[in-house]
DNA sequence: AGCGCGATGCCCT
DNA sequence: GGGCATCGCGCTA
């Protein structure tokens, strides 16, 4: 089993740099004794107070949000929609408060029990999109706010995808953020069957 | 293939 | 009260 990523991964200050980093790196769950993992297809940055399309935009703190300034390291678990769960990882230092959506994976181990939790036609979609790859790995708000090192979420270490191989493009469903709605910091990894299908890319 | 819609909880005017 | 970091269905072509 390959080595967990270190706090200090989470901690480096540059939230994009971080998701691009993410790229190709292994999620991984062990729920009731089950691993289940995927290699991180696409991420999307959210830019702190700076951003108007994160949720800790304009140093909004509130219940739900606290969570992302808290020091790199920890698992942001929350519901959209109602019903749908997104998992981000809190980056950055204590106080300053940014996270990276995990929106697509490419399935790897425990594919039978993502199935079994998550019963789709088309298994390439079983884990493209955030709220599809929660539901197969078994992320819900039990997991908000764990932290990253420890043994039922982490994220285990994968050689680098390179620049050439990364495509940069705008957010899903951001288009109430302005001017931030532009920002390339939707990433990919190109040609990957696995990356949902939101436009931008 | 692409649109419209309903489910449904948290956070803001 | 309205909009959202979504998804799958059922409808149009």
């Amino acid at each position: 089993m390959a080595k967990k990523l270190p706090l200090s991964f989470y901690r480096q200050d540059d939230v994009t740099s971080i998701a691009r980093q993410l790229l190709g790196k292994v999620l991984v769950t062990s729920i009731d004794n089950v691993r289940t993992a995927g290699v991180i297809v696409e991420t999307e940055a959210y830019a702190g107070i700076r951003d108007r399309a994160s949720h800790a935009w304009n140093n909004r703190r509130t219940q739900r949000t606290e969570v992302m300034y808290q020091p790199g390291g920890l698992a942001y678990v929350y519901l959209c929609y109602g019903l749908h769960y997104l998992f981000n990882v809190v980056t950055n230092v204590k106080e300053v408060p940014e996270a990276i959506l995990v929106r697509a994976l490419e399935p790897l181990d425990g594919i039978a029990a993502m199935q079994h939790r998550y019963p789709h036609k088309n298994t390439v979609k079983m884990t493209a999109g955030p709220g599809s790859l929660c539901k197969a790995l078994g992320i819900d708000a039990a997991l908000n706010g764990e932290q990253l090192t420890g043994n039922r979420i982490w994220i285990e270490n994968a050689p680098a995808i390179a620049d050439a191989q990364i495509l940069a493009g705008t957010r899903v469903g951001v288009q109430y953020a302005g001017a931030d709605a532009l920002l390339p910091y939707r990433f990919s990894i190109k040609d990957n069957k696995w990356v949902s299908k939101g436009k931008g890319l």
